[in-house]
DNA sequence: TCGATTCGTCGAATCGGTTCGACAACGCGG
DNA sequence: CCGCGTTGTCGAACCGATTCGACGAATCGA
């Protein structure tokens, strides 16, 4: 099943065969079909390794995850799927590689094996050794998420510092002047995680340039921790009549400690925050929040890393989207 | 950077080094240390396609997952990642293919293009023709899931029949006469998906067997077809005073549609089934249900995977899970 | 009718590894 | 000192494709 075997079925030489797959020399239509029938009778497809190894590119990109033991976002997951499907529509295939700490054998195996033609990179870090280690194999990539010094890098991002901003803003419109940020987990804070770093340089710009007071918090990526977290806000700052989050996960325990403390939504206390929409939906009012478009962000990774393996030389291009934010019934005007 | 540049730096032949590397053939240690040296000078690392395309295996399995488009649940996302890291512990990379249909090209590439040893196919349906593709193939795969006639395959499944059953006699023991299954979509039902059509056997076989009435409903994936399913059982069946469900996505709003129709859980109420546990857990008061251990799934599946790569013509051997019901606050005795 | 193109096909080289058979050097027992 | 087994290394074949240069046959213009 190799193509020698299709060439002496065919009655023709090797090269023909595959000049008559490819097309890129002329072949007679007589012996192209000739060598067609043959190909559908047997079922062949060339051999992808052997393709690769000669033509020098593997039709294939590397798509390095989080790594599997820490539970993956909604929106990370919907970006994965966006991901996954843009390469399959592309002709690609998609190598995944779970890789956190900076020396792991799976990324080593993408990075140098040659068996991609480029990587996406997830959950970049404001420093992040895997970016020098992709630069210095000269390895084509994009990053969803950027470094804290991304002008080298193609990536696409979303600007949370905007986002968080315009959350504030929306508040502040409506007359609130305590509010609290729940960030994601101290854990990924303290590892240099860009959105939360940006969205919390957000926040603290925004009070300060609205005139109002600001409370950040960590939390982690669970409803169990939210609810903790919003009691811990209600119990340390009072004052405090909405919150904006960047932690989905945290919005169901988020909804039942204002329950439990029996604050009614909005008109105790208003929630906002950046939520793939499907978290968004099952608050209670449905959450005014940006909706994360994940599927054009993992649309728009493949395209920029298929621009950039075909021309690797070109100077980086990157994507900052500020999705708008859906108003929703969750926010309205403080309470006196 | 190939293995003919690392010979002729280290004095040797390009045999030599590969013999070093591989600890194949015997290699005296001046040599070998002569060797790696220059390796680690010149960071090299052997071109995977050319290993595998002498080797004729590429330490690569072949993850076929359900199309992009469809949201995967909860529980699959889980043996996805189950399956990347245990095939990471291996050091195998892991290719993704997303496939619905029974015929598109990336599933097509990666039966054909002996890209990877061996697959493991996830949703797989009552009649499947991607296991007939893979038979025909030779192609080792193990499935997540079987079909109804699953005997000259491998695969790993969860015992939905047993699991719905023992749902349903737990909630007869405590009383209810009347009783709902809450199943996945219509769709899911129509085109064969196994869970949904052996959970929907366990619960009438279970109902029969104690003697009680049930009433079974499908329900899209989703909180807001959750809430207007368990409206519609109200008001279709005002005597059913317990639901089981396999469909986890529903339960926010099943949980919703009891709020507002001032039902509390468990007192007016029993809710039980089958749901991963962030999900369980969200639930108010928490799930009595089973837990999927989609992680132990992944890792069983890949195990058994290598197990059928290495021998072909080995038994297919396969696994069935009957997790525990975990027994927390969502079942009590049925309201008189 | 002859030389120049064009067309269709072939053989051989190549990609970057692995692996087999051969063989020289060496140590050892008799 | 000879024959033998062991050890370390090498050269060459091979995996399955692609691609370049060459070449015979057909076609064309002059």
């Amino acid at each position: 099943m190799n193509i020698g075997e299709i060439a002496r079925r065919a009655g023709v030489s090797r090269s023909t065969v595959s000049y008559a797959i490819s097309g890129k020399r002329t072949v007679s239509e007589a012996t192209r079909r000739r060598i067609q029938h043959v190909i559908d009778e047997l079922d062949y497809r060339p051999n992808a390794n052997a393709r690769a190894l000669k033509e020098g590119r593997t039709r294939t990109i590397g798509l390095v995850i989080p790594p599997a033991s820490r539970r993956l976002t909604d929106m990370q997951l919907d970006f994965v799927a966006a991901v996954v499907d843009a390469a399959a529509h592309a002709d690609l295939d998609v190598l995944l590689s779970p890789s956190g700490g900076d020396h792991d054998r799976s990324f080593e195996r993408v990075v140098t094996g040659r068996r991609v033609d480029g990587v996406i990179l997830m959950e970049i870090r404001l420093e992040d050794a895997r970016v020098g280690r992709l630069q210095q194999a000269g390895l084509p990539f994009v990053g969803i998420g950027r470094t804290s010094h991304p002008d080298g890098m193609w990536w696409v991002d979303i600007d949370y510092t905007a986002l968080i901003a315009k959350c504030v803003n929306h508040l502040a419109d409506l007359g609130h002047r305590h509010v609290a940020l729940i960030n994601r987990s101290a854990e990924l804070v303290a590892a240099g995680y860009g959105p939360a770093h940006r969205a919390l340089a957000g926040f603290k710009e925004a009070i300060r340039r609205r005139g109002i007071t600001g409370v950040d918090y960590c939390c982690a990526d669970d409803s169990a921790a939210g609810e903790a977290c919003l009691q811990q806000i209600l119990r340390e700052h009072p004052e405090v009549t909405a919150a904006a989050t960047i932690n989905e996960a945290a919005l169901p325990g988020i909804q039942r400690a204002l329950e439990s403390a029996g604050l009614t939504v909005p008109g105790d206390f208003s929630v906002t925050g950046v939520a793939a929409s499907h978290w968004a939906e099952n608050f209670r009012p449905q959450l005014t929040a940006a909706d994360v478009p994940a599927l054009d962000m993992g649309a728009h990774a493949v395209s920029l890393l298929t621009e950039c393996i075909s021309d690797p030389d070109a100077a980086p291009k990157h994507l900052l989207l500020t999705p708008p934010i859906s108003l929703r019934g969750s926010t309205g005007p403080a309470r006196r």
